[in-house]
DNA sequence: CGCAACATTGAGGGCCCTCAAGAGGTGTGG
DNA sequence: CCACACCTCTTGAGGGCCCTCAATGTTGCG
């Protein structure tokens, strides 16, 4: 439990890191900053397409599909620290994130926020609890100054009517977070956290270095986020995770710097993970 | 780790109970039975359409959509113990019960079967595996002799392009199963094995008991399944769930006899169950 | 420099799993 | 009909994993 403030400031932490000494010995936080210095142009330059191939598939939406997706949305930008949704009130608009950083989790009344999935740049936050009539189950928080837009429920539906391969592209995005969280709740059940945290260090590997070009020796991950939300979404505590990385440097599957960890061993890994 | 035969065998344990003695002071097992005495007329008694309200909504379909279902749709009856779902091949269809028991888990090679979750009557298996061309994240094992329909994904695309209203209902389907799956994610991670069982309980006293007429008192909950299924999907042992019953039962908030369980303090239940 | 927050490390303890034994019930074969 | 195998549930003893609490080191900031 923790106050909305200190997760705030822990990403602006290191806004100027990799101007200092060495990159090597010191923890190179590649955390997601300098955000403001870009143009707010954002992902609705191109017309907004890129946005919307970004959450609703590749094949590129038809131009009048994402003129008319574009008429429907609502689109603000809010600072850091904003309860983007909220599981207190009905749901009465499919949400996204066009741009920034955000946490989903639950909001207590005291300001506290428990965060259990992170995410970031474009990504849906909730495209399913506005179609059931009922609050949301979790909220949402701005980690960083964002790009929300909101798609009323309404609108929606007949969007779908009208085109229905935006019906099928929104299908296979509930589709995928079915997928996704059956595989969490399987991991939550059966894993320890020594498995869960390995399975999370491969996916971090395959999602991330896409360019898994150079010599595939060691791999390098950047933690983008604190230990502490990282060990929140492993259900476990900011201690366990730290003694995990200790043993697991030990064993020699990963070396640790910081918040960068060179897997060493992926087959080992993979072991840990349990399948 | 219980072999599929230990598993279908639990199933018919008490083929002819409710004619035995003392209903109260023995466990009366209110198992799913008899299966075989009724008739096989089953939900497609009505031309299907109870089938796809109860899956796909309440207010009725088009009497034409239920026929164009009807006509894609692959209607198989297999015997207790099949793999309805293997997540070992490619997804290519839409899978749902139209009646009998079936368990969503893990299988092993050995013929070993990790049940998750425990599905009855109609509803669906997989509704969202085909749309993402990859394999199901779970596999589906039929507890009891079962009805399975099967509806080929490019055929349910091109239903859902002719009717929107069926790609709504779909929608609202994937919708209501991430919501499930979220909630379900919350209590793994951030309850106990007490407070897990409090929310199942609680669950099982609002679905269960829809006629909440009579004195609202002791709310009776029947287990319809053997404890250790209970258990599995809380994830935890057979043990740990009969102790907590033993314990729950000793501070007076529930009664426990064999294979039913009378509420005694909802209020305290609930402080249990977090929230 | 002092403050605040994060990460790390150690000590202690609680929750829950594992293992084992026993009771009760059911179906099977002698 | 009874012995036997087999399953389930229960109960106890022991132990491991991970949490909680506390102290310390590090880094960034006023």
């Amino acid at each position: 439990v923790q106050s909305i403030e200190n997760q705030i400031r822990g990403l602006h932490l290191d806004t100027h890191t990799t101007t200092s000494s060495g990159a090597i010995a010191k923890p190179v936080r590649a955390m997601r900053s300098r955000r403001a210095a870009e143009p707010s142009r954002s992902v609705f330059a191109a017309g907004g397409a890129l946005l919307w191939s970004a959450v609703l598939g590749s094949p590129a939406l038809a131009p009048e599909v994402v003129a008319a997706l574009h008429d429907i949305a609502h689109v603000r930008d809010l600072p850091a620290g904003s309860l983007l949704v909220s599981s207190r009130e009905p749901a009465r608009d499919l949400s996204l994130l066009a741009r920034g950083d955000a946490a989903l989790g639950t909001a207590a009344e005291d300001g506290s926020f428990q965060p259990e999935r992170s995410l970031q740049g474009p990504a849906w936050l909730d495209a399913g609890s506005a179609w059931l009539g009922g609050n949301p189950a979790q909220d949402a928080l701005a980690l960083s100054d964002v790009q929300l837009v909101t798609l009323p429920r309404l609108a929606m539906q007949l969007l779908l009517q009208r085109y229905p391969d935006l019906a099928r592209r929104l299908v296979v995005t509930l589709a995928r977070q079915v997928h996704t969280l059956t595989l969490a709740t399987h991991d939550l059940m059966h894993k320890d956290a020594e498995g869960r945290f390995a399975a999370w260090l491969l996916q971090r590997c395959t999602t991330e270095s896409a360019p898994e070009a150079a010599g595939d020796g060691p791999v390098v991950v950047a933690l983008h986020e604190r230990k502490r939300d990282i060990a929140a979404q492993l259900a476990i505590t900011p201690e366990t995770l730290s003694r995990l990385l200790r043993q697991l440097s030990r064993k020699g599957l990963i070396d640790v710097m910081g918040y960068t960890v060179r897997v060493l061993d992926l087959p080992g890994l993979r072991a840990l993970a349990g399948d």
